[in-house]
DNA sequence: GACGTGGCCGTTTTT
DNA sequence: CGGCCACGTC
């Protein structure tokens, strides 16, 4: 290598290396070779990335297209860009940059060939995936009331996570079950209909790449003299196929550096391996491991919390974070009557914080997505401005998805998928017995949908709808005209107007279908856009985006709101202040992984490490609470139970939240008319410019505090009441099964599962709102 | 074929 | 409670 790290031993004054620590410059210094960063959560990990790029091209001399880099987020990637830029300059525009899906595409355009596809390809939704799966079941005559075709993508997905196509005998050698069988079969037609479409999933957009690098020596080769710098950030969060590809594009220079935090691994339901990180060392030998562990971003009050409760884990490094930051505020923690007064109490303190916090630096995190109703109807009633990530989103509104159909049909003439909603809408009089006898046609033929229909029409057998479906085809094929010589947002205009999506609209003339008319307005905005700034002005390259764009992407620290978010969204963000919600048994940790007794209790270790994951994202001021009693989708109030993660933070980390005369939420709103709420006092919430609390000493739940009984605001787990008044040993009353005993319990509330013995009919495991206690 | 209504079912987490 | 789907009517 020309380079090394040697070549500036004692230099260590250089701009890019000033106010880094000891490790981080260690880390931005090895560059050649393998490189494991274990960087602890607020460790300055996105620093030492963009450093050691900006090391690499300034100092190196490294050419940036020679340096690719992949994160999490496409505005991770967009952030590193525009900080690299800062240190380099102009050279930052040639740096690979984005997420394993964008690279994925990127590379699966030019391995289009081998990979059986058109460049051209179309990326199917989760929408898409499901109409297809639903379609196929059908087909095989699979009940949608036994099997779920949102299971088959499950397994589908995780097939492709881990590089094993329909064929592989790897596959079929752990098919047990009838459902694998069925399974195996539902992704054999899947890949065939796919195919035919010009289609790929977003599991393909990695698995496809892999299989030709794998397959294609020179190829693989030339791309991996390419990718002579290779960084990865969050690479807990990696599974083996996006591992795989890393080690084909590593394949020739072997300067790999990945940057992740095992502690954070929150994936591992969408494939993510922790072993990745864990046994990189092995797989790259020698490795150079670094580890990270001053912490800048929080108090130290909030990183000993955190510390705390992960801690409770037994599968981890453990890494020992530090940080010289001063205790800073208390952690508060609140017990609220329910979950409605817990979204109140957030937007109460929040307005509580408004002049000495910006809105920006506010975020709340939930373990649901369900979670965020009842915040957003706090948030609007208080008037708080927010931003909900992974609400509805944009692009699946259904006049963008309508529109945008058509604009994937456009581009690709064989996407099934985007002709069957382009054809009906505007509605033109074709219906699904015109579209059954397409579909029929097509998989007799062994055609895309849109290919069958044009297929029954040159056979003059397009039944009564030849017409219909003739001018729909002349319409597309005249839109086509110098697609790729247009701006997305020319053929965008094109289409609305041509498709008769806009006239179909304006005809309705209602309030709605002015928003909706509004909405298509934003597209064609978000298209010109796209047009001015990505590489390629083209729809393609538009739709790729729109196929790849996350709900963080969205985010905008320049926005004065806050943000509402998950748990996992937040992985990877900073703010001020935060509140962290809905800390109950059933939720965090979630119902479904409760009975820890599966996989060994790693899935609670991940919920561990979610919360963790929620708890390190603040700066400052972290608050922590729960509902006694949720409401369930069904509308019914459950009681609830603390989480027992609570149980590990630190009391003397903690303020509990006085809550007095807190109104019930019963009759609020009702007037239809937007009524503030009267809240009668909240006294003592550890805001900020209040006098600090006395520190109270012990754990947070203290053996006398047990005894005693749950006090109002303390959290207490008492695990001898369990759901509803089920308890192993008792009875319980089914409408079908009759009377039964209770064998186990899992799970908390309603959703509780409970397992019955039933004579004469065997051991059965029934949720608790099919039973009541005898 | 388009549109309305009633029944049913459901909530982890996402690129 | 609310969204989706199957079914029924025009």
């Amino acid at each position: 290598m020309a380079f090394s790290q040697t070549t500036f031993s004692g230099s260590d004054s250089h701009p890019l290396l000033d106010g880094l620590n000891a490790d981080q410059r260690a880390a931005v210094l090895a560059t050649e070779g393998a490189v494991l960063v274990l960087a602890g959560a607020g460790s300055g990990k996105t620093r030492v990335i963009t450093h050691r790029i900006a090391w690499l091209v300034d100092q190196l001399g490294v050419p940036a297209w020679q340096i690719l880099a992949m994160t999490f987020t496409n505005k991770a990637a967009r952030e590193m860009g525009e900080r690299v830029g800062h240190a380099v300059g102009g050279q930052s525009r040639d740096l690979w940059l984005g997420t394993f899906h964008s690279v994925g595409v990127r590379l699966l355009r030019q391995l289009a060939g081998w990979a059986g596809l058109q460049p051209s390809f179309s990326i199917y939704d989760t929408d898409d995936q499901g109409r297809l799966l639903a379609k196929i079941c059908k087909a095989q005559n699979i009940p949608e009331s036994h099997y779920k075709p949102k299971q088959f993508a499950t397994f589908i997905d995780r097939a492709k996570n881990r590089c094993l196509g329909p064929d592989d005998p790897r596959l079929h050698e752990q098919a047990y079950g009838v459902f694998e069988k069925k399974a195996l079969a539902v992704y054999a037609q899947y890949e065939r209909d796919m195919r035919l479409a010009n289609a790929v999933d977003f599991g393909d957009l990695i698995m496809l790449p892999v299989s030709v690098l794998a397959k294609e020596q020179e190829v693989c080769t030339n791309l991996a003299r390419r990718c002579r710098y290779v960084l990865v950030d969050e690479f807990q969060d990696t599974n083996f196929a996006q591992f795989e590809l890393l080690k084909y594009l590593t394949s020739a220079h072997n300067n790999l550096c990945v940057v992740g935090d095992d502690d954070q691994s929150i994936y591992s339901w969408r494939g993510a391996e922790v072993g990745n990180i864990l046994s990189f060392p092995q797989m790259y030998d020698p490795t150079t491991v670094i580890k990270l562990e001053r912490n800048y971003r929080s108090t130290s009050t909030i990183l000993k919390a955190s510390t705390a409760v992960v801690q409770g884990n037994r599968n981890r490094h453990g890494k020992v974070l530090w940080t010289e930051a001063g205790d800073g505020e208390p952690i508060t923690l609140a017990a609220l009557p329910s979950d409605r007064d817990e979204a109140d109490w957030v937007a109460r303190t929040v307005e509580l914080l408004r002049g000495q916090v910006k809105l920006s630096q506010i975020a709340v995190f939930y373990r649901t997505k369900a979670c965020s109703r009842v915040l957003e109807d706090s948030m609007r009633r208080f008037r708080l401005p927010y931003v909900l990530l992974g609400g509805m989103k944009f692009y699946e509104r259904a006049e963008v998805k309508d529109a945008l159909a058509w604009c994937r049909l456009l581009v690709n003439p064989d996407d099934s998928a985007g002709f069957l909603r382009a054809v009906t809408s505007p509605k033109r009089g074709i219906g699904d017995t015109t579209l059954d006898a397409v579909q029929a046609h097509a998989s007799r033929a062994n055609l895309s949908a849109p290919a069958a229909a044009r297929d029954l029409l040159r056979r003059g057998e397009g039944g009564r709808n030849r017409d219909k479906l003739a001018a729909f085809f002349h319409l597309i094929d005249g839109m086509r005209d110098g697609l790729d010589q247009l701006r997305a947002n020319q053929v965008g205009e094109r289409v609305l107007e041509l498709s008769g999506l806009r006239k179909s609209l304006k005809d309705e003339g209602s309030p709605e279908s002015q928003d909706r008319l509004e909405n298509l307005q934003q597209l064609l905005a978000a298209m010109s856009e796209h047009a001015d700034s990505a590489d390629e002005p083209t729809l393609r390259s538009f739709l790729e985006n729109v196929a790849l764009v996350a709900d963080v992407d969205a985010l905008n620290a320049d926005k004065e709101r806050m943000a509402l978010m998950t748990m996992h969204s937040a992985k990877g963000l900073e703010f001020d202040v935060t509140f962290v919600v809905g800390l109950e048994e059933g939720l965090c940790p979630h119902a479904n992984v409760i009975n820890e007794s599966a996989r060994d209790g790693r899935d609670l270790e991940e919920e561990r490490r979610l919360l963790y994951v929620a708890m390190t994202r603040a700066r400052q001021k972290m608050h922590l609470s729960y509902a006694k009693q949720r409401r369930r989708f069904d509308g019914l109030d459950m009681p609830t139970q603390p989480s027992r993660f609570l149980q590990q933070v630190p009391r003397e980390l903690v303020q509990v939240a006085r809550i007095h005369d807190w109104r019930s939420t019963s009759s609020w709103g009702a007037g239809g008319d937007v009524t503030r709420p009267t809240v009668a006092s909240v006294v003592r919430t550890g805001t900020w410019g209040q006098p600090r609390p006395t520190p109270l000493t012990g754990s947070l739940l203290s053996p006398q505090q047990r005894a005693a009984g749950p006090a109002d605001d303390v959290p207490v787990i008492d695990r001898s009441e369990t759901s509803g008044g089920f308890r192993p040993g008792g009875k319980a009353r089914h409408t079908r099964f009759g009377l039964g005993q209770v064998l186990d319990v899992a799970g908390y509330g309603g959703e509780a599962q409970i397992t019955v013995n039933f004579p004469g009919y065997g051991v059965k495991k029934v949720v608790a709102r099919y039973l009541t206690p005898a």
